[in-house]
DNA sequence: CTTGGAAAGAAAATAGATTTTAATTTGACC
DNA sequence: GGTCAAATTAAAATCTATTTTCTTTCCAAG
């Protein structure tokens, strides 16, 4: 009776690890995806993968070739500058309604997740070149407290499917960064700006910090050091 | 052997016929969907629909509760304001984008597609308070094709995310539009204003002409005329 | 007469077996 | 020696059976 947590469905299980397992490379992006390799990997039979693999396909994050099976979602060159430019008119709409109408409930919630993220760090101690769990959770969670307040279910709902995206493009970033990235830097003063009401100058620091990211692994490819992009098939 | 169209999997037809099912609210928002009717509707098995309702879960057109099982998304006052809004941001979005890198191809398919529609009735025939589903298609082509130039494959995901919510309302709108509309003109005003590159007298006509189809349930919502509004649940 | 609880029924979740489809390899014919 | 086709194998798609979970009803106690 592999009932990992109470209250969770085995097909949930299944799709949550499966999920994280996709966003933090593990199943590299392009990868062939054998039902019946998952099956022995998570320990749940064939209805529980398929239906998750379902939702992800719906979700973007795998790639559903008919008769074929599934893939991990490929990536490209294109479809991280594409990424980038749409999440970048996305969250800087959100971040927009957020400091027009946000509350006190929503200030609070920000101060609390950048608090948290500030104290987290980066690298996984066991292998410097990985993103630590706790980091990509505590970034996560920044970065929707920072748009939380925008007050529309759906921008924020568009906004969750962009930022999981990027989240594959994020974990194949950080080791490439040569210059050394102030990222705390960068994440205090859209806080503080956003704090201040100052949306432009928030949107602003939030475009620069998206193209930031999105231009490490650009420049990385560029130079050839880099085959990870076209791993995909 | 029920294979409706060749090339098509039994799980593909099965996930295309409830999603049609939803959009055309033959389906009713929040009715409960229960595995074994739809089976026998849809002369498939569970998994095959189990597998597509997954799908349309994270699609959000249906929701899941666990172990208790499936129902039409429901639909309500707060999500369609909330939903239009964020319709009109990205619709408006791709639709400058279109119109400042659209090429001539672009120009084309919407044309026609604009022609098609133009001579498509909207009321079904048979039962004149029904959308006929010759127009809901040629109307979904013509918007597609409308900010189709727009080059942004993400954006474009997202905007048909959000039209396929829509159409659940709109499916709903058209019987009680008191006051008879003349959409044939809204939709020619758009593609003029499109065609001559005129940006923002365009993204204003398919501004109002979002507002408006929103407009005309929120009223009779009000006027206490449609319970329909709270049938979710 | 109301309320709490237990048992029976219904429906969803899961597992495993079966069928269908695609890829690969081998053999025969050109 | 090369190419096309048939057979074999592997994997996905589908179906059926089983288990688990929830809901409803009925009975007893307060």
């Amino acid at each position: 009776m592999p009932r990992d947590l109470p209250g969770a469905s085995l097909t949930q299980t299944a799709y949550e690890r499966l999920r994280a397992d996709l966003l933090a490379c593990r199943l590299r992006p392009g990868e062939r995806l054998r039902i019946a390799d998952l099956c022995a990997a998570l320990g749940v039979s064939l209805s529980a993968v398929r239906e998750a693999l379902s939702r992800l396909t719906a979700e973007g994050l795998v790639v559903a070739e008919p008769q074929r099976g599934f893939r991990a979602a490929p990536i490209s060159v294109a479809d991280l500058r594409d990424l980038t430019a749409a999440r970048i008119e996305i969250e800087t709409l959100c971040l927009r309604r957020a400091i027009a109408s946000g509350d006190v409930g929503w200030e609070e919630r920000l101060v609390a997740a950048h608090h948290r993220l500030s104290r987290t760090s980066a690298r996984d101690p066991a292998d410097p070149d990985r993103v630590a769990e706790p980091w990509a959770e505590a970034h996560g969670a920044y970065h929707e407290a920072l748009v939380a307040g925008c007050g529309s279910p759906w921008l924020l709902r568009l906004r969750a499917i962009l930022y999981a995206q990027s989240e594959r493009y994020r974990r194949l970033s950080l080791p490439l960064a040569r210059t050394e990235r102030d990222l705390a830097r960068e994440h205090r003063e859209i806080m503080d700006a956003t704090l201040a009401r100052d949306a432009d100058r928030a949107a602003a620091l939030l475009t620069a910090h998206l193209q930031l990211t999105s231009a490490i692994l650009l420049d990385a490819e560029e130079s050839a050091e880099m085959p990870a992009l076209a791993a995909g098939r």
